[in-house]
DNA sequence: AAATAATATGACAATCTTGTCATATGACAT
DNA sequence: ATGTCATATGACAAGATTGTCATATTATTT
């Protein structure tokens, strides 16, 4: 938790330390993000940093904090506009409202993109902390095999642990190498369609 | 390229400094490596790895053309054991093909996993120079396609990279917490059945 | 044995990192 | 104005990193 100094501070400047430190974890991992750069673009001196947090895990987890509010309220959305909706088109729609959240806060995305390719101890222990959008998935998959819509014989968890490396991975893979998301929504309604009607041969409907 | 004096050693030194290589590698990612850890594991001092090698990117791209080699061969034989296997058994026996030999070479498992981990530029630059696997993968997709047993409506590459991205997330996944290969196959397994048949409810056999 | 060539070595410079701390500056109440 | 308290600062220590280089050691050839 940040000491109260930063809390005290006026909300221009502490807007000014919390962007530059959002610009450096969105280019690096947490190991390899420095505070030095971030102190320089934040335009305060190294030692007024320490006074502002206990550490550099300080501000990550502050930053992290902020920035899962944001996301819970747009994965909440999904929930609450369609309650009907079968997982499928639920979770295209909570798609579609990641990318248009990435696009307003493109750096949000990248931290998170970082973070899941940091594997150290550190991050390791923080990841699955806030894995409310998870178990809302799991929810609505498993409200779909009680209503005929997914078989039964496969694990829920396993179903949306596949769907998440499945985004992950074309996800970070195309936007970091782009920083556009140019038909990444196409792409996200073809890989669901893989994973619902699989993709060997079935007799036409 | 290594150097020389490099090639000139002792086949038991050469082994030292490469395993040694190999360890720091497997636990580090490139950029996190460090020169001195290796060099101390090997037991020579620093200035002779900067007569072996010209720096870290030489050794580097030596050790994975050497792990390169060994992977290939492995990937290979899947070809030649039964070439009417369709692709679903095919791809099995070749994460099972993976899976001895990470078991007999868990440190080339590892590199590969912090390679696949790793989006620095240097390492983004080098991916994809051995992809031979996702070549061979594809035709026999491809050839799965023609004699109707893969829906031909889908994208070939895009098949191939969403079990790459299944497996890769999954194995990582595991392999790294746990460092044991147990259900791993029975993972596998599920994974190719999932996207062979979809999750749906379809009218069954 | 002597001269030459190849290799091994660790100290060194230069450059980064984090976290501490004594001091300076500012604000605010008395 | 004066005293008190909160904050701002950059120098500093301690620890990494890589790549270089002059020197010492060993091997080989004459």
């Amino acid at each position: 938790m940040p000491k109260n100094t930063y809390f005290n501070l006026p909300q221009a400047k502490k807007a000014r330390i919390f962007k530059a430190a959002v610009e450096e974890f969105a280019k690096k991992r947490f190991s390899e993000a420095s505070i030095n750069q971030i102190v320089k673009n934040a335009g305060i001196s190294r030692g007024s940093f320490y006074q502002y947090f206990n550490d550099k895990e300080d501000l990550y987890i502050y930053m992290l904090g902020e920035i899962g509010k944001e996301k819970l309220e747009v994965i909440k959305k999904v929930g609450i506009l369609n309650p009907e909706a079968d997982f499928f088109s639920a979770f295209l729609y909570m798609i579609k409202a990641a990318l248009v959240w990435a696009e307003t806060k493109p750096l949000y995305g990248q931290v998170a993109m970082q973070m899941e390719l940091d594997q150290s101890d550190f991050i390791e222990k923080l990841r699955g902390l806030s894995d409310e959008g998870f178990l809302l998935l799991k929810q609505l998959v498993e409200k779909d095999k009680k209503r005929g819509l997914i078989r039964e014989d496969i694990d829920s968890e396993l179903i949306v642990e596949v769907f998440n490396a499945l985004m992950t991975h074309f996800f970070t893979k195309k936007m970091y190498r782009s920083g556009q998301h140019d038909g990444m929504l196409e792409l996200a309604e073809k890989l669901v369609r893989i994973v619902k009607e699989g993709i060997s041969v079935q007799r036409k409907k």
